[in-house]
DNA sequence: CGCTAATCCTAATGACAGTAGATTTAACGT
DNA sequence: ACGTTAAATCTACTGTCATTAGGATTAGCG
């Protein structure tokens, strides 16, 4: 129903109604509409499907299992302030587990790693569903004549759509949690001798 | 008022009270009450700080500036949801093009960098901003016995509170952007070799 | 001083979330 | 088959809300 009608125009009245029921019966299965609501997100991220076993790195299969869960989401637009209100994380805490079970990385990057791939992969699934609901684009157009560079720079994105360059974002992270433990620089700043290096 | 009376208990009644008028004056100045809320979020996107012109090197400025956004938001922490409901993206077009100027990479890789810091920010920040307004930890506790890895993880983890391990992410991001580019691997996977090359 | 547009008002409507209390239905042991 | 008990639903109602219609008031300005 939030599909179809949207979230704000979902009632209990509307909910009593596909269900051929009067609204206050909708209070002895749920304390108010919030809990009904809480319980929809709880549903959405349910379904999520769990790590593969592939013979892909490590990497790759957290990249396929996120991409997998930022589809679901999208799958369901109107639900995206559903799913920041009542973000179910408990949830993902067995993920969790089995993810840094397998991170072949020393447990001190562990819950980096977590909350690196958590953030990039909610916050693109979640801003992308917003603007899929309001029926405006990902990005905004980019006046050419007042931001140059912005514009250059969607000119040179080699990723045709929002998909692909999520993905790029999880891979870029990847390797840099990969290229600082190999430097044992967990916890450094970004040293500015990386770029000089190959400029 | 959002701040004080959480964004569920803003009607139009209220709002009317508090600046001494009836609640239909205010359709003089807003054609609804979504239209209010927009310009709420605009406003809260509206004072954040630009790029500072430090010595630091490029990857540490957007560090610095990224902190301090997410640290705007989650002064307000009940307007988090309307922040992904009326996400006023169009006003960090400039912020983008600035950033997109003092990119160092390629700008094939600017549009990645930009994705990857935007969601890693607004994802922390929302997240954490929206936890905060129900009351609860932003990472639930992990049952140890039934989730060992992920409570050695949490052990392990050597940042104490939330914005140290939002600043990782970024930093790992960002030497990942550095690395991809000295490799010349946009848009590739992320290769196993690397994790096996150091274990 | 009077025109005009901006601003605000009163009054009313329809939809909604939620409550109270009575009624019906279903489950289950005897 | 029957009676008890709890689950599930009902009717009736309340208070709040967003929004609309149309009239009154205020403020800017020549």
């Amino acid at each position: 129903m939030i599909d179809e009608v949207g979230l704000a125009k979902l009632s209990l009245v509307r909910v009593a109604q596909k269900l051929g029921v009067q609204p206050p019966s909708l209070y002895h299965h749920f304390t108010d509409k919030a809990a009904l609501l809480e319980e929809v997100a709880r549903l959405l991220l349910l379904n999520l499907p769990g790590l593969e076993k592939t013979e892909l790195p490590y990497e790759e299969r957290i990249v396929t299992l996120c991409v997998s869960a930022r589809r679901s989401l999208l799958r369901h637009p109107n639900a995206a302030v559903l799913m920041l209100q009542f973000f179910p994380r408990h949830l993902l805490l067995a993920a969790y587990n089995e993810a840094a079970a397998g991170d072949p990385y020393p447990p001190e990057f562990h819950m980096a790693v977590i909350e690196g791939t958590e953030k990039l992969t909610f916050g693109s699934a979640l801003f992308a569903a917003a603007a899929q609901a309001r029926g405006i684009p990902p990005m905004p157009e980019a006046d050419r004549e007042k931001l140059p560079r912005l514009a250059l720079a969607l000119d040179a994105n080699p990723f045709d759509d929002e998909e692909s360059l999520f993905v790029e974002t999880l891979r870029i992270f990847f390797t840099g949690v990969a290229e600082r433990y190999r430097r044992g620089a967990l916890g450094q700043p970004v040293s500015d001798s990386e770029q000089l290096e190959t400029a």
